[in-house]
DNA sequence: ATTTACAAACCAAGCGCTTGCTTGGTAATG
DNA sequence: CATTACCAAGCAAGCGCTTGGTTTGTAAAT
């Protein structure tokens, strides 16, 4: 299977990333209390979605008094935008290390669609999902806000998907292609679960690939 | 469920469908109090999600007190369940009719994809992005009754794909595939505005059918 | 080393409002 | 003349958020 992971050393590692995003103060400290009140938001807004979660629910889990919370936040709904806001910083940042981290077309968009997958199904992905499916949650001025973020995300993608158009590799237009699989990519949340199956990461991307026409025949993982 | 119909005339129209289940009470006439009321529900519960749409907003929009609304319906989740079970119905029986119309299998698929773009920005648009949506508002009891209901429908899907994967003209999974088209299929309500851009739905069947590699180099709609 | 000063972090209590839903009664329908 | 459809009023519970006061961490001043 075509993937060299470090080769040099180019591949950046996911934890370096964080770090350095923590060090700039563009997300918090998972150790700080703001950065624990955050994972907590975002696992609970994934499990319950963020209208079905009240504010004494997330300072139990936190194990604060629900006033408290306002203390580090004026709004519930301004945790909500903090959890969008950092999860598109760090992911941006991943996604970015990914894409560099090749140099052939074919290669990149695995690259992508690995670290996407990565994002949805692995640590982060309950901030991936609220951010995903709590869109409407968000008032519009700061739908605005946090759709900015996005487009620099959405930038590294069709910039690749262009590439690979001109190349004669892709048949679809660039932008529905790109919308087809974040549909696609995100739906994974829903029924991907890597204990059982015994499907990893990197299979799944396989399987993505090959729906798209690309790495030849990839059997049937089960 | 399984009614063929009349297989003569092969495609059966979309209104004759809907006629028919309104005459055997699988769905509620639109026209009737309580169908009214579920259209009311679908478009809201879309538009700003179950748990910010409010009895009281439910009610204003069919014209009647907040109160009335539980002469028809026992709880404000029972009002969601019905939505996702007619839902459902319309649409297995719309795709189930979708299949049988096509002979070769890609050309089956063809159906399937252009008749789920149908249900999901067509008039029926608004019910099956709440089914999409709306899931974890369900309890857990209606849940696995919903999901009864819609393995049939899943049903229908699996087989054209395995039919495909048998003739070599599928690479990836069955399994995978169908969730992968779930994902990219149901996003589009977040993107496909058929008003603008000027992208028709057999456009849109086209560039799914691209990406998948079938019906040779689309051209790009723009 | 102890005191002083001060801000950040938190608690206990509860306010004002909205929520889903109930109740007891009235109007329409067939 | 009963059944269905609705209204007017409101209840109990839960909601986001505020308030006033207490603890805790930190660092300079004594």
């Amino acid at each position: 299977m075509g993937q060299p992971s470090l080769q040099l050393d180019i591949h950046v590692k996911h934890s370096d990333i964080f770090q350095a995003l923590i060090k700039d103060q563009l997300v918090s400290d998972p150790a700080s209390a703001r950065g624990r009140l955050l994972a907590e938001a975002a696992t609970l807004f994934r499990d319950k979605g963020y209208e079905r979660t009240t504010v004494r629910d997330l300072a139990a889990a936190v194990g604060i008094q629900s006033g408290s919370l306002f203390h580090h936040f004026r709004t519930k709904e301004e945790i909500l935008k903090a959890v969008m806001v950092e999860t598109i910083r760090l992911n941006t940042a991943v996604m970015q290390a990914a894409v560099e981290g090749e140099t052939e077309s074919e290669a990149k968009l695995r690259a992508l669609i690995r670290a996407e997958l990565e994002s949805i199904n692995g640590k982060t992905g309950e901030a991936m999902a609220v951010l995903v499916y709590e869109w409407r949650s968000l008032s519009e001025v700061s739908q605005t806000e946090v759709l900015a973020l996005r487009d620099v995300y959405e930038e590294l993608w069709l910039t690749v998907l262009k590439r690979l158009k001109n190349e004669g590799q892709l048949n679809a237009d660039v932008f529905i292609a790109r919308r087809m699989l974040t549909g696609a990519l995100s739906w994974t949340v829903t029924w991907y679960k890597p204990e059982r199956g015994g499907l990893t990461l990197d299979g799944l991307t396989d399987q993505v690939m090959a729906l798209l026409g690309f790495g030849g025949a990839a059997g049937a993982p089960e």
